[in-house]
RNA sequence: GGCUAUGUAGCUCAGCAGGUUAGAGCACGGCACUCAUAAUGCCGGGGUCGGUGGUUCGAGCCCACCCAUAGCCA
């Protein structure tokens, strides 16, 4: 180990204490479990923090919701999030919560050495505000018609059909989600932090580094184009969150308190521990320090954060690393498709190193995102795993146990392959660092092929069959099994329940500092366990099962749909036949260029053809839908669109929410085009 | 709508200051082997590198526009 020992410290953002972690959510604290650990095993010291976001809206929403106060349901989520993060081996040194009195004590500070520096000024807004209950409603809060397309219940902020932005109080015809009164506008002080103070500072930072990804400083040049403008850190009671000093009625935000998160888990293990917290915090520190995040969330990250600590007298980030989403089969999560994956779900059916390792193979430097297709993940965890890497050991042991009274030899039969693998240690730690996980997989694979295929070649059964060749039916398998140990060292960062069982199996250390520092050092005259399966295959029942139980079971929230749209008054027979319904045929269906949600369909209706807007591009393929039969109501009277006339409507169900999923309502096999629907 | 990314074999991904017939793993077909969790090894089929146009002697890699996907617009 040629580094010198470096102090680290290595965040996660802090999960939202209103829900379960999902697989979504571990692909951030598996990919900075890896690098904390790989960093550890390389002789580091390193620390890893984390913490439950506990505050905000919505936890205050969601508790009134369930009946309990804000600070049972915290309490109850935050037990649940650490049992999913211990059974997923992410190995925190701490795991905390914004609603501690660490995070009061940092979140005043900061506030005060802001307001102190002249960068925190007071405005009068004018905001939604909710009558009923008597509380101002966040932008998420307020559905309306979009002012510029027209489509109904948007959200506040922006349309999910036209993607326009805006503010809630352009909104047409606004309600409020929480009691559906219509909103009153109210003026309310708040709180900004003059962010364009530190303009010059931030530009530094984000050019100086010379860590932050490419794509984020991209992003960020973006900003700086836009014009930094002054951030709301306030909100006016009722709010769960911590009171602004001396003004009472004033919250901060969640948003100040949620990345100061991170100072105070840090201190309270600091207080734990007895780590000087100062060389970790203090601008003249020379430790390290490292937030993972995702995408979506890097202005808070790469802007606020850093000004915040700059303006406190704190040092700033070293790097900000953001990674991309994921998505399932290729699709964004979705409960109706059974992909909206939680951690228990799936630790109910799977081992998590499965999922460790598949992300791994997925994960490198860059903000992208990526697919978990669950076809794959099985075969690729299954060839990998257990066909290629546990294979080898399988291979060997039997032949060292039986033969060998569990000795392995006093040489290895090659000690070039040995030595060729010594040499990749180099790229395999580099890619490591760099975060470049799949490249680090890709190499490890590839050795693991280059032993099956050493084995192979050497055919150690054939020399176990004659006698006189014992030395040398030995020293193969102390080679293979040495491989093994090398793999499995690499491997210990992704896998390490994995290594710990290879320790046991080998007698020897696999992950701690110690067997990275030993790497070159091959067992030789070592005993070593009776092999027993080190890792099982995945099933497929297992997929199956984990898919079924995370499909929203229709009885789970009988009536929820119910509820939320209620039946309609009751209509006679005559009023019900006005509506002409026909199937029809999907002749051809294509996409409407500049539409966010609309598809194109041509459609036979046995002798007529009508061209028909549909918005279901989120749920179909256009291609996909080509041959397949449809209801048509025939006789709706024709409307023109932003992209044509539209003559008529599919009928679909769906929720409330098109997120659910959308679904086509499909006649029998043999109905033909034309047919009457009664 | 603006911006930042992404789009390469059935699936998941590599690829390089732009340079001969575009790669890997898995899946698929054939053969070999039987030590091993029906594992492993060898051979093979399979791609107009999202589309159109341009720059260049030459483009998957550069430029423009378009399409699709994701995120951000505080």
């Amino acid at each position: 180990m040629t580094d010198d020992r470096r102090n680290i410290l290595v965040t996660s953002a802090l999960p939202y204490a209103n829900g379960p972690i999902h697989l979504g959510h571990l692909v951030e604290y598996v990919q900075t479990d890896i690098w904390v650990r790989f960093l550890r095993g390389r002789g580091h010291n390193v620390y890893y923090v984390c913490a439950d976001d506990a505050h905000g809206t919505p936890i205050m929403l969601q508790a009134r919701k369930e009946g309990i106060s804000p600070e049972e349901l915290i309490e109850q989520i935050g037990i649940q999030h650490r049992e999913d993060f211990d059974d997923f081996q992410v190995q925190f040194d701490h795991y905390h919560t914004t609603h501690s009195p660490e995070n009061r004590h940092y979140s005043e500070y900061i506030y005060r050495a802001l307001a102190d520096r002249g960068h925190i000024i007071q405005r009068t807004i004018r905001q939604a505000y909710d009558p009923d209950e008597e509380i101002f409603l966040p932008d998420r809060f307020i559905r309306g018609t979009c002012p510029r397309c027209g489509a109904q219940d948007q959200y506040g902020d922006s349309c999910e059909s036209c993607s326009a932005t805006y503010a809630p109080t352009d909104l047409k015809d606004p309600v409020s989600a929480i009691s559906g009164a219509t909103p009153i506008e109210r003026e309310s002080d708040h709180f900004f932090v003059k962010l364009a103070d530190f303009e010059s500072m931030l530009k530094d930072w984000t050019g100086s580094t010379g860590k932050l990804q490419p794509e984020v400083r991209n992003k960020l040049e973006e900003w700086f184009t836009a014009g930094l403008r002054d951030w709301d850190i306030s909100r006016d009671a009722p709010y769960f969150g911590f009171e602004i000093p001396d003004q009472p009625g004033k919250y901060f935000y969640v948003w100040l308190d949620a990345p100061i998160g991170y100072m105070a888990s840090f201190r309270s293990l600091c207080d734990r521990e007895g780590i000087d917290f100062d060389s970790y915090w203090g601008v003249e520190s020379t430790a390290e320090l490292y937030h993972f995040i995702g995408k979506d969330i890097l202005y808070f990250h790469t802007l606020f954060w850093p000004a915040m600590l700059h303006g406190a007298g704190f040092r700033k980030p070293t790097s900000v690393f953001a990674h991309g989403f994921l998505t399932v089969n290729g699709q964004k999560m979705s409960k109706s498709r059974g992909t909206y994956i939680t951690a228990r779900t799936y630790l109910n059916q799977l081992d998590p190193e499965y999922l460790r390792y598949y992300f791994a193979t997925k994960l490198n430097s860059r903000v992208e995102d990526l697919d978990l297709n669950l076809d794959d993940f099985m075969q690729r965890v299954n060839s990998d795993l257990v066909g290629k890497v546990v294979n080898i050991a399988s291979r060997c042991a039997g032949f060292i146990s039986r033969r060998f009274d569990g000795e392995l030899g006093a040489r290895l039969s090659d000690s070039n392959l040995f030595d060729d693998f010594i040499k990749g240690n180099a790229t395999i730690i580099g890619a490591y660092e760099a975060r470049e996980f799949s490249r680090a997989m890709r190499e490890i694979m590839a050795f693991a092929d280059r032993a099956n295929q050493y084995l192979n070649a050497q055919q150690p059964w054939a020399i176990a069959r004659e006698s006189g060749k014992e030395e040398q039916l030995q020293a193969i398998c102390t080679l293979g099994l040495n491989l093994f140990r090398l793999l499995m060292i690499w491997l210990s960062p992704v896998v390490p329940m994995l290594a710990t069982r290879t320790e046991h199996f080998l007698n020897c250390p696999i992950g701690s500092p110690e067997s990275w520092k030993n790497l070159d050092r091959p067992l030789l005259d070592h005993r070593i366990e009776k092999f027993t399966r080190l890792l099982d295959r995945i099933e497929p029942s297992d997929i199956d099962a984990m898919i079924k139980d995370s499909t929203e079971p229709d009885n789970a929230d009988a009536g929820r749909h119910l509820s939320a749209e209620p039946i309609n008054p009751e209509i006679s027979i005559d009023n019900f036949g006005k509506i002409d319904l026909r199937v029809a045929l999907v002749t051809a269906a294509t996409h409407v260029e500049g539409a966010d949600k609309l598809l194109q369909l041509t459609l036979d209706i046995g002798g007529e053809t009508r061209n028909v807007f549909a918005g279901i591009k989120s749920a179909y393929d256009p291609e996909k839908l080509i041959g397949r039969k449809v209801v048509l109501v025939a006789n709706l009277a024709a409307r023109k669109m932003r992209f044509g006339l539209s003559q008529g409507m599919v009928l679909a169900a769906s929720g409330t929410n098109d997120n659910e999923g959308i679904f086509l309502i499909e006649p029998d096999t043999n109905a033909e085009p034309g047919m009457r629907v009664r």
